[in-house]
DNA sequence: CGGCCGATCAGCT
DNA sequence: GCTGATCGGCCGA
């Protein structure tokens, strides 16, 4: 139950990435905790990065939190309904960033079902970007929260994850070689990640 | 279980 | 105009 400092998030995207990973993500709703185990990330490596949201330094009211300090909240809207939560790494000015796939959920899970009824086991709650936020409530008014000290939405110590698996990253199919990298990781094994798996060790 | 399709919108990839 | 860092419902097998 100890708060993940600041600086575990200001480095590069890809070693926060792997680090979040056994990582719990905290909600708190109407007074309750809703709260998972940190199970599948992708790294977002930036101004280099074709499949990045500042890819060539691009700098938008959408993005602006892309370039806040490490432990800000990402939250941007996508095929106009579902909503994708990044963890900002790096420092201010830098615009990197981890993409949280999957959770395990922990905490509050008959809340996370009632706001989505269309999963059938618990180990679709959150499994996948736009379920864990629709699972935990989260929109475009917790873009650019702070994960570190705030109350509504912040990151917990976890165990730490042994295994770890690797493979491309979702849905960036435009982005040439930056699409294959192996930037997406994932518990190894873990149930709750989200289809398609990552295979490689 | 796998594949197709519609939903819905901000920034142009 | 077109298209995503997506999901869920519906179809057929």
């Amino acid at each position: 139950l100890t708060r993940l400092p600041r600086d575990f998030l200001r480095r590069d995207s890809e070693t926060v990435a792997r680090a979040l990973l056994g990582q719990r993500l905290v909600r708190v709703l109407d007074g309750q905790r809703l709260a998972g185990r940190i199970v599948e990330t992708e790294a977002y490596l930036g101004v280099p990065d074709r499949a990045a949201h500042a890819y060539g330094g691009r700098h938008t009211a959408r993005n602006a939190s892309l370039y806040a300090d490490g432990g800000t909240a990402y939250v941007y809207r996508i095929y106009g309904l579902h909503h994708c939560l990044n963890v900002v790494a790096g420092v201010e000015g830098v615009p990197v960033a981890v993409l949280l796939r999957a959770l395990a959920p922990e905490e509050g899970i008959a809340a996370m079902r009632a706001r989505r009824p269309a999963a059938r086991r618990d180990a679709e709650l959150c499994a996948g970007p736009g379920r864990l936020c629709a699972a935990l409530g989260v929109d475009l008014a917790l873009d650019g929260a702070d994960l570190v000290e705030g109350e509504a939405l912040f990151l917990e110590g976890g165990a730490p994850v042994a295994d770890v698996v690797t493979g491309p990253r979702v849905g960036v199919d435009y982005a040439g070689e930056w699409a294959r990298a192996p930037l997406r990781f994932a518990v190894a094994g873990d149930p709750h990640v989200s289809r398609p798996r990552p295979d490689r060790a």
